[in-house]
DNA sequence: GCGATTTGGTTGAACGTTCAACCACCCGAC
DNA sequence: GTCGGGTGGTTGAACGTTCAACCAAATCGC
């Protein structure tokens, strides 16, 4: 007789999976409002802004900010016109591609980002860092790299 | 001279900070789209049907609901209709408080939510517990209760 | 008691995300 | 060549969340 048998989390585990849902909800919850009301934006256009900020020229190809931001390219596409609204980003035609966009940064977008940023890394310092020892930060970088792996391999 | 340093975050921490983005919300956008393929509902309404299932007569005050799954009023009100609209859900009279509301699973919430469970919690087995050590497991709920304790306290 | 404040909950509009459909262009097979 | 499938990106509708405004009932101060 064959029997699938759905195993249960063991009582550690549910216990785990209930703090790390709590826990990781009301972090991203206090970040996103935080940046929501001091810079106007919410925390994923935020991580737009600072691709684009590290790629070379300010500049980059949708897909690729997509890939790095880990957002859909449909989500990446109503981000961008919105951004683009706000005259954060500028979408350029690709020269090597006739299908592609390629997204720049504005000055605007730039100030924008930097007065936006010390708020956010002081909010992540806060609300994330402070909480933990060097230790549990270390142990947190090697969960987060593992399931990332996992998750994406 | 008083200068307000706001201090960076170190590459260590940056490399934690960006790996934790990366892998937290890579977890819970795989386990959402299962459940909403899977079983029509998102993780949201999911935790709110689990919340009254454990409730003694699988009845919850609206507030107490939504302490519990760590949501909004208004959020609540939103999913609360929508699940209503579901069958899954019925909202009654408060009797020791004429301005409250008690949601209650129906049964056929509850059907719903038997059905959908084995196959959540085994994505939450594959997509995490399975890429983590025992050590790992019990180092994830130590940071996740201290950052819960930390951002609710 | 009675007015002022707080609490419990809902509502509608604005916003961001998802999903499926779609178009335009690239590329490989033949 | 051109035909077929894959890729890059956009669009609109449906959905879930947020925010501010709001109502009703409870509670507090006096």
């Amino acid at each position: 007789m064959l029997v699938v048998m759905t195993s249960w989390l063991d009582p550690d585990e549910q216990r785990t999976w209930r703090a790390y849902l709590t826990a990781s909800r009301a972090l991203m919850e206090m970040l996103d409002r935080e940046l929501q009301r001091d810079a106007g934006m919410p925390h994923a256009y935020y991580e737009i802004l600072v691709r684009l900020s590290e790629a070379p020229d300010r500049r980059l190809r949708m897909s690729d900010l997509a890939d790095a931001t880990g957002s859909s390219r449909s989500r990446l596409s109503h981000a961008a016109a919105r951004l683009e609204a706000s005259g954060w980003l500028r979408r350029e035609e690709c020269p090597t591609d006739r299908r592609g966009q390629v997204a720049a940064l504005t000055d605007a977008g730039f100030a924008a980002l930097a007065a936006a940023a010390p708020g956010h890394v002081e909010g992540v310092r806060r609300h994330l860092f402070d909480a933990l020892s060097p230790a549990q930060v270390d142990q947190l970088r090697r969960i987060s790299e593992t399931l990332a792996d996992h998750l994406t391999g």
